[in-house]
DNA sequence: CAAGATAAGTTTCTCCTGTAAACATGGAGG
DNA sequence: CCTCCATGTTTACAGGAGAAACTTATCTTG
C-alpha cells in the first residue's frame, strides 16, 4: 500500500514489460540460456502468465529474434548511410556496424542464428531478417551501378560477403578471434581481403 | 568378445559407448539438444550411470564436439591433401569439405561451435579446435610461399577464410543459403569471390 | 583363496523447468 | 448493475539435471 507502485492485477502492458526483460537477460547473461520462469520473476508475474502472451518459449524467443534483427538492419543501414565516400568505406562500416552490434548483444545475436529462432515457423521473423540480408543486398547492388565492386553475380557477392559478416561476427563472440591466434584488427584485416575479392581493380 | 550379450552389470565400455549413443543421436536430431537420461536410456543403462564417467553434461558435450573438431580436421586434411594442382583448388577442396562436414553432421557442427563447447573450460577441446585451425593456416602459408597467395599479413587471410568459411557453414545448415536468395552453387560462388581477394594476380 | 577395496551400476531424492487446467479479478458493454 | 472475457494466479504434472546412498562385479593383496 505504502508501495509507490501497488501493481494492479492487471499489468497493462505484459507482453512488453515480458519482452523487455527478456532482452535485458540476454544483454547480462550473453548465452541466452534464459528460463520462462525467471522472465517472469523478474517482471514480477507468475510464472504461468507469460503463457497469456506466448503460446510458448520458442515464440517468444523468435519474438526477441525478430526484434533482434531489426535493431541489428537499423544499425547498418545508419552505419551505411553516414559512411560518405568510396563504397568501400560503406561496406565496412556496414560489416563493422555488423559484428559491432554482435558484440554488445552476443546473446541476442547467438540467439538471432540459432535453430531456436526457426526462420521457418514465423513469417515475422523470416522477413526481419530478409530485410536486414536486404541492406546488404542494396549496397552491393549500388557498389556494382557505381562501378566499385566487380560485376560478377550480386548472389555471389551477397554470400560470400553474408558469409564473411556472420563468420567474423560468430568469431568474435565466441572469442575465437583473439590477438594471439589472427592478430591486432583481425576484423578489418579480414574485411580487406574479401573486398580485394569483391572491388574492381587493386 | 560375442556382441549377444546378457547385459553384464558392468558394461564394460560404457564412456565409449555413451559417447557413440550421443553422436548418433547429433547425427539425427540435427540440433543437439539431447538429454542426458536419454542418452543412458538409448545406451541401456540407467540415468545416473553416465555421471561415473561425465562429471556433467557439459564435459560429455565438449568431449563430442572435440571428437567433431578431430573429424572435421582430418576430413580438411584429406581433402585438401587429395586435390592436386593450384592453390585456389586446393583451398575450395578444404572449403568444401568443411561445409559439407557440417552439412551432413548438423547437429554436431553446431555444438562445435556453441557456447556449450566452451573451448576456455577443456584443454583438450581447445587444442583440437587449434589444430584443425591450423590446416588452414598451414593451406595459406604453403600458398604464399609458392606465391599463389598474396603476401599479405596471413593472419587476415586466416581470419578472413576462417570466417568465409564458418559463416557458409553455419549459413547453409541453417537453410539460409538456397537457391531463392542467392543463387545455384552460392558456396562456390562465395568462395571464388574471396579466393579473388586472396589469390595474386586476376 | 578369502576378503576388502574400488570402480561402475542402480535407486531414490530434490530442485527446477515447461506447460496445461482450473480458478480469480477487474474493466468494458449491455 | 450484472455479466463476459482478457489477463492474471494457483495448482498439478511430466520430465531433466544432478547428488547421495546403496549394490555388485572386478581387482588387489595378505
Amino acid at each position: 500500500m505504502s508501495d509507490i507502485k501497488e501493481r494492479p492485477y492487471h499489468h497493462g502492458d505484459l507482453r512488453r514489460a515480458l519482452i523487455e526483460t527478456a532482452l535485458a537477460m540476454l544483454a547480462t547473461d550473453q548465452n541466452w540460456a534464459f528460463t520462462l520462469r525467471e522472465v517472469a520473476r523478474r517482471t514480477g508475474v507468475s510464472h504461468a502468465a507469460p503463457y497469456k502472451h506466448f503460446r510458448d518459449k520458442e515464440v517468444l524467443l523468435r519474438e526477441l529474434a525478430r526484434i533482434g534483427f531489426e535493431r541489428l538492419g537499423q544499425a547498418m543501414a545508419e552505419a551505411t548511410a553516414s559512411a560518405r565516400g568510396a563504397m568501400r568505406g560503406k561496406f565496412v562500416a556496414g560489416a563493422q556496424a555488423c559484428i559491432e552490434f554482435a558484440l554488445h548483444n552476443r546473446g541476442l545475436y547467438r540467439l538471432m542464428f540459432s535453430s531456436d529462432a526457426d526462420k521457418a515457423a514465423d513469417p515475422n521473423l523470416h522477413d526481419a531478417a530478409m530485410n536486414t540480408f536486404g541492406i546488404l543486398l542494396c549496397l552491393l547492388e549500388e557498389g556494382q551501378r557505381s562501378g566499385s565492386f566487380r560485376p560478377v553475380a550480386i548472389n555471389a557477392l551477397a554470400a560470400a560477403s553474408w558469409a564473411q559478416v556472420h563468420g567474423l561476427a560468430m568469431l568474435v563472440i565466441n572469442g575465437q578471434l583473439l590477438e594471439e591466434k589472427v592478430g591486432p584488427e583481425p576484423i578489418r584485416a579480414a574485411l580487406d581481403v574479401l573486398l580485394d575479392g569483391v572491388c574492381c581493380g587493386d
